[in-house]
DNA sequence: CTGATATCATTTGCATACGAATGAATTTGA
DNA sequence: TCAAATTCATTCGTATGCAAATGATATCAG
């Protein structure tokens, strides 16, 4: 065999390595963290190619505030998955846009209520028609089928 | 039916909706890229609690190039899917902690040559089988079967 | 050969994302 | 009741992630 300064040990232990399948042999492309970023880049391109003038993270607090109507800042972190600071920078920009407006609770004074303003409602229902051809051509590389069994695993992954 | 305000017309169209699928209802957490948000924090968790002092990006470059061996800084980031603009941070890191080292190409000028430094190597093998571990205990919830399934209608997305 | 193009790297600006620390307000428990 | 613990929001620091602009270099086409 053309390998350079490889022992009779080194051919046994080669040969072990084969037999269990190459474990030793370490490729990104094929670890679930790799491809889950990269299929996660993929979907934000193509939400960013149907809707230029929101990320996805400023699109689910729309959704989710006119889903649910007017929520505390913290809670609705929690729904849309979002640790504190970063949903108090996601309102803060759709606030300044005036998409939302906050408020205080009269009863709870640490908490700050987020609701959509009516440019806000209006935003997100002219944007929910174009969620759902984002979300068609996210899962596009499958069929309706596999799509159906993907979802599935990845809910039970996420 | 309890329904307060609705017409006999409400409840018509309320029975097209069911039969449509209830189409009219956008649910934020059944969209693919929601849940993909949400798995891949769930990595990058895990990824946190086995490798605390490197972050997947950084990993990722210095799997590549335990891998590849010395390349340009923008092939590399070509091959672990980071922008130019990402992997000069990336890579500006890894330097600033001896895990990296660039030199100049010698005959393309435009070129920064990037490979691990003893002390990377060290590292990334040290760090591979924690990899292992955190790819497995991400892919937990799932079983073998449905771990491959899933991978591979994944790959298809990526 | 040289002007047009393309590639590589850098920089700037903006937007997540999260840990940690802080302060204000509320709830709990002895 | 009142001190301790918890919750809510904010701020700071660090790290992706990407678009756009820029400068340097290399390649291509006429």
């Amino acid at each position: 065999m053309g390998w350079p300064q490889m022992s009779g040990e080194d051919n046994l232990l080669r040969l072990v390595e084969a037999e269990d399948g190459d474990e030793n042999n370490y490729h990104l492309q094929d670890q679930v963290g790799f491809i889950l970023r990269r299929a996660h880049q993929r979907h934000v391109s193509i939400f960013a190619s149907h809707i230029g003038d929101l990320t996805p993270p400023q699109f689910a607090a729309l959704a989710k505030l006119y889903d649910i109507g007017e929520t505390s800042q913290n809670q609705l972190g929690t729904l849309i998955a979002m640790d504190a600071a970063t949903v108090k920078g996601v309102i803060d920009r759709l606030k300044a846009r005036g998409l939302v407006e906050v408020s205080k609770h009269e009863v709870d004074k640490r908490r700050l209520l987020v609701n959509l303003t009516p440019e806000g409602r209006e935003a997100i229902e002219r944007l929910i028609p174009l969620a759902r051809t984002i979300t068609e051509e996210t899962l596009a590389p499958l069929t309706a089928k596999e799509a159906a069994t993907f979802l599935r695993l990845l809910a039970k992954l996420a």
